[in-house]
DNA sequence: TCAATAGTGTCTGTTAGACATTATGGA
DNA sequence: TCCATAATGTCTAACAGACACTATTGA
């Protein structure tokens, strides 16, 4: 299952039944091919476009696969943004995802399990990164994890962390964007190792 | 595959296979078994105890399953303290997971998903509690923790923490053990929701 | 000049880790 | 008495969120 930044919201491509119902793109493996492989290919064809990121999400048995399969392998791959602009050839379309509904149970599964799985690995690996260019504004970065996370951060503390992290460096680029003051350019250049762990979380349900 | 708390270091339910190599007991699933009551039922079968959570790690092709089937559906179990001081029934034993040695690559690769899978839930799931009695004293839940983990814990913080998530109340139990102060027994008895998470971690590689 | 966005400085409350201290039983 | 473990209090550094402020552009 692909996914993509557009519009200020993620979006997820679907393709169009033999019937009329929307499903994700799926396949079956070929021959010895490994999981990550079908996967990147089923992204390729649907979209048009290559992951920038890929991440297994699990295997699903419950519900009912589009052709009664009994076993679903899901993956959730993000797409680098602009690749979302165009539809892709065929009967597929981006559909943002507040507004996906009618998914059968095993594919709705799967959509909540993708959005999860980007969620968790957020802060260990560098998806945001991935989706955007090269170049890129503070803000543009901070919205980004705000897309994945689904959630609003604040500013000050958002840079003062990325900061910390010797993640990012300036150019010396900037870049006006309507009315006010222009952005610094900034680019994705890892320095140093992170912090270790602190402490347990008891963030149970309860 | 299963792991239970055994002589302070996590055990892991291992099967002989008929040559002389040891794997994780497996089984196809029967008719329109859910993928869950699979991996319930082996645990039972194989460890003589049903496990007290549960968890899927994920879908596995790479390297090769014992008996070449194309794809294992990996889960870690977890089985409460004490079960793994008698060996099972059959062909099995419990092993010391820091002394297994010689799996297959699609075995190893599934242990430490397995591993993984039990870090990354611990401060979100009861887990270290369903593998204890229900009373305890907090130096064991500690010492759980611990093991779980893989890593020490600071004693003061840990108790700090668990004050403050309303997870455990005591017992008008003590319990002296050895030499020094007897400990008090608690309860497991979650009280009010958690904290909301705060900021956002940049703990990538670098 | 006003509006809008970028970027920064300061304050405060929370929390984790270090350290020390008291409490209480067994050897 | 000495030792080992339980349990708790205090201090400090790190950090997140709130808030305000300056900077710089276009309308």
């Amino acid at each position: 299952m692909a996914l993509t930044p557009r519009d200020g919201e993620l979006a997820v491509l679907l393709e169009r039944e033999s019937g009329s119902r929307w499903v994700i793109p799926w396949e079956a493996p070929r021959g010895d091919e490994r999981l990550d492989d079908v996967a990147q290919r089923v992204v390729r064809e649907s979209s048009g476009s290559a992951p920038s990121w890929l991440s297994q999400i699990g295997a699903f048995a419950d519900g009912r696969h589009p052709s009664d399969l009994d076993l679903s392998v899901g993956y959730v791959a993000l797409v680098p943004m602009g690749a979302g602009d165009e539809p892709p050839s065929n009967e597929a379309e981006w559909r943002p995802v507040s507004e996906v509904a009618g998914l059968g149970e095993r594919q709705a599964t799967i959509l909540q399990g993708a959005l999860a799985t980007v969620r968790d690995r957020l802060d260990l690996q560098p998806i945001a990164f991935r989706l955007l260019p090269v170049s890129f504004t503070l803000s543009e970065l901070q919205q980004m994890y705000e897309l994945l996370l689904g959630r609003r951060l604040h500013k000050a503390s958002f840079r003062r962390a990325l900061q910390a992290a010797f993640l990012v460096e300036p150019t010396d680029e900037w870049r006006s964007e309507g009315r006010g003051r222009p952005a610094q350019l900034y680019r994705y250049a890892p320095k140093r190792r992170r912090r270790g762990r602190r402490g347990v979380r008891f963030d149970l349900l309860g």
